[in-house]
DNA sequence: TGTACATCAGTGAACGCGCGTTCACTGATGTAC
DNA sequence: TGTACATCAGTGAACGCGCGTTCACTGATGTAC
């Protein structure tokens, strides 16, 4: 048996990655399989020794975009990763409105890159969203005085400030003004949440 | 001169509103010129006798999509037209965020239906983006009290809360879930405003 | 250990459908008389 | 008012490129001896 079963998982495994990386970028429906076979360092028909057709492939890359280990991808947003409660929940609302999670348009956030398309799209997808949104919401919550009810309710708030502050930071033409909603929707979450901010942290918008 | 050039611009003027029709509920990218010239009631070949390419349409039809008359567009939403300041902009919050605009996917704000779209599109879209946010923010602003930096720093969150709200109601697969996201959503805004509910009105969730 | 072999991951040319675009034609309409 | 005409909006067949898919082939690798 020549090429190992795991010569050939890893292979399939890096189609799945580049088709990942791809629709994060550009969208699910920009995306061909030339693009995402050369963004693997390979060539078109190789693809169906993998996949029986696109659709197959798109179903699993599909969910996989939303399924980003947050542990890692805070690692880009200056996550501490012993913090917990309230102090990892504001760290986790400056991290995402951070200039530097705005400017980073390859490891963003897949509920930031994709939640139009994710609209339009299966119940596959709109399940990975839910998944991801609702973790987000946990974490919030566990940070967050008061009744388990309230908490989550609140968590949903800042959740919907992060998430939405970003979109809409991306979708407009102007970086003062993306600033401008970001830090806006930053003072709110810190402020609805009561999670105070360290005397010397001048703010993620500095 | 057969057909006055009232007639053409008539016409012109269909294909455009129905790519904006389309692109709203489907996207930019996956609406062919078939589809558009059918939803204006022509064939395929008399595109070209209004537009010279695909893209040109595209640059008028997406930013027109974006051109929303909100008078019009708060029809839907139940907006009473006489309301002013605070009074206007609890309804524009309780509106936006009702389980109506949720519901029906044809009449939903641009923001709304195509912010991933946007961000990864070119000046002109993002442009209009712009202007259609900046004039929620600016009837929000006008119904807070404190000065004007910031009245418009939380008028740009709560807008932010609407938006993001009903973006990420969308993007579940759980109605209940995306209900809950529209509530809490709505709550923080009503309380970052201080905009009072009348004491009769159980909610737009309700 | 070295050699022949079988397997199959990967290649790249080729096929065919869909869609943007072109084009020759039709026929509805305004104008001239 | 009625008729002939010219114009051009709209039609639908045809073209060609891009992309999903197929296929005959290559060559890298594990196995048998």
């Amino acid at each position: 048996m020549p090429y190992t079963a795991e010569h050939k998982a890893e292979t399939r495994k890096r189609i799945v990655q580049s088709a990942r990386r791809l629709f994060n970028r550009h969208g699910f429906c920009e995306v061909s399989i030339d693009d995402i076979m050369a963004g693997a360092g390979l060539t078109r028909g190789g693809f169906y020794n993998h996949f029986k057709t696109k659709d197959e492939l798109y179903a699993e890359a599909v969910t996989l975009v939303m399924d980003c280990n947050p542990s890692e991808a805070w690692d880009d947003v200056e996550i501490d990763v012993n913090a917990q409660g309230a102090e990892l929940a504001r760290q986790i609302v400056d991290g995402y409105l951070s200039r530097r999670h705005y400017e980073d348009i390859d490891v963003q956030c897949p509920m930031i890159a994709l939640p139009s398309d994710v609209a339009r799209g299966g119940a596959a997808v709109k399940t990975a969203f839910r998944k991801v949104f609702e973790s987000m919401v946990t974490v919030f919550a566990a940070g967050l005085e008061g009744g388990e009810a309230a908490a989550r309710k609140r968590a949903m708030g800042i959740a919907t400030l992060c998430v939405g502050g970003m979109v809409l930071a991306r979708a407009v033409d102007d970086d003062g003004l993306a600033e401008e909603i970001r830090e806006s929707a930053r003072a709110m979450a810190l402020e609805a949440s009561g999670w105070e901010r360290p005397a010397h942290a001048p703010g993620a918008n500095a």
